[in-house]
DNA sequence: ACCATACTAGGGTCTGAAAC
DNA sequence: GTTTCAGACCCTAGTATGGT
């Protein structure tokens, strides 16, 4: 993740207020990435004075998290081909005093929490990838002891690193009905299905692949990808067979996630929610879907 | 194929503010 | 007091790689 000090993109100025404008003063582009993150500093106490009552609903939370030494941040992921996604929201203090792992009084939320980070990350990966073709690896038999078939997956992505050095993958598994695991996986772009299926049956034994691409554009394809995935995601451990810490799912390291970085001054009257919004569109030329939970927390993306 | 090791990145936890 | 979210920190599962 690239960040850029005290900068903003003076491109998107356009549609701001004055405020915004002056909040955006000694902003500088960021260099040539395909997205950026705006990490703003910490709101001076001076300016916090400045600023009641004006500038609208922003105002009053911008003064309260200069006390504490807040900072605010907008995440950009830009994806290319019109697709990008922003979120914006405050940074917390740091904690005291944690519960030990899985004896948190907060524990389903905690839990919830991460599978929502999950499928985000998820989403990054899938999108950043450029993953538009899903794998499926079964078996025969009725494997339902997970740890064999995640060593499964292993070993096979093993072999298959072996023969296509840039091969990637993000996998979820999936339990069927009787039981047994089986793998899905985003790669990218046509598979040769005839060495894929010979790896996984060096693997497994009697094991079956298919490979299908979804219908659709490839932007829509990614999309379908990130769904698809992510519904198993939050399925595959819903009956409680998940351990403490297991990763939901698993994906090649060598996958670049886009993000940027740029920073910006906060000023009385700024509006996160617009600069953020107005970057989206300079990024991927639309918003398709907004949520937000106040003025200064908040994400959209270019899809609906 | 297996093992050991270094390193990465996902998971668990707590925090912040505003509205209710 | 509760609810909502993402970010930060820390721990550890998992990945990648090299050696046998």
């Amino acid at each position: 993740m690239n960040q850029h000090p005290l900068g903003f993109n003076p491109a998107a100025g356009a549609a701001l207020t004055n405020d915004d404008r002056d909040a955006r003063l000694g902003a500088r582009r960021g260099g040539g990435r395909e997205g950026s993150e705006v990490a703003t500093a910490p709101v001076q106490a001076a300016q916090a004075g400045e600023s009641g009552g004006g500038g609208g609903a922003a105002a009053p939370r911008l003064e309260k998290r200069t006390y504490s030494n807040a900072r605010y941040r907008i995440t950009l992921r830009n994806y290319g081909k019109n697709m990008a996604e922003i979120g914006w929201s405050f940074v917390g203090e740091v904690p005291a005093n944690k519960a030990a792992r899985g004896e948190s009084s907060e524990r389903s939320k905690n839990e919830d929490r991460a599978v929502r980070r999950a499928k985000s990350r998820l989403r990054h990966l899938i999108l950043s990838a450029n993953a538009n073709h899903l794998l499926t690896l079964t078996y025969r038999e009725n494997v339902t002891d997970f740890k064999r078939a995640a060593d499964d997956l292993n070993r096979f992505v093993r072999k298959v690193k072996v023969s296509l050095p840039d091969w990637i993958y993000i996998a979820v598994a999936e339990q069927q009905a009787r039981g047994a695991w089986h793998w899905h996986l985003a790669v990218r772009g046509r598979q040769d299905v005839d060495l894929l299926r010979a790896h996984w049956r060096e693997v497994v034994g009697d094991g079956n692949i298919d490979v299908s691409a979804p219908k659709g554009s490839r932007k829509d394809q990614r999309l379908f990808l990130v769904r698809y995935l992510g519904k198993y995601l939050v399925k595959a451990f819903a009956t409680g067979q998940r351990s403490l810490n297991a990763h939901r799912f698993r994906a090649s390291r060598s996958i670049p996630v886009c993000a940027e970085s740029v920073s910006i001054v906060p000023q009385p009257g700024m509006n996160l929610e617009d600069i953020s919004l107005d970057q989206l569109r300079e990024a991927a030329g639309s918003v398709g879907f907004v949520w937000k939970n106040d003025s200064l927390c908040g994400w959209a993306c270019s899809w609906k």
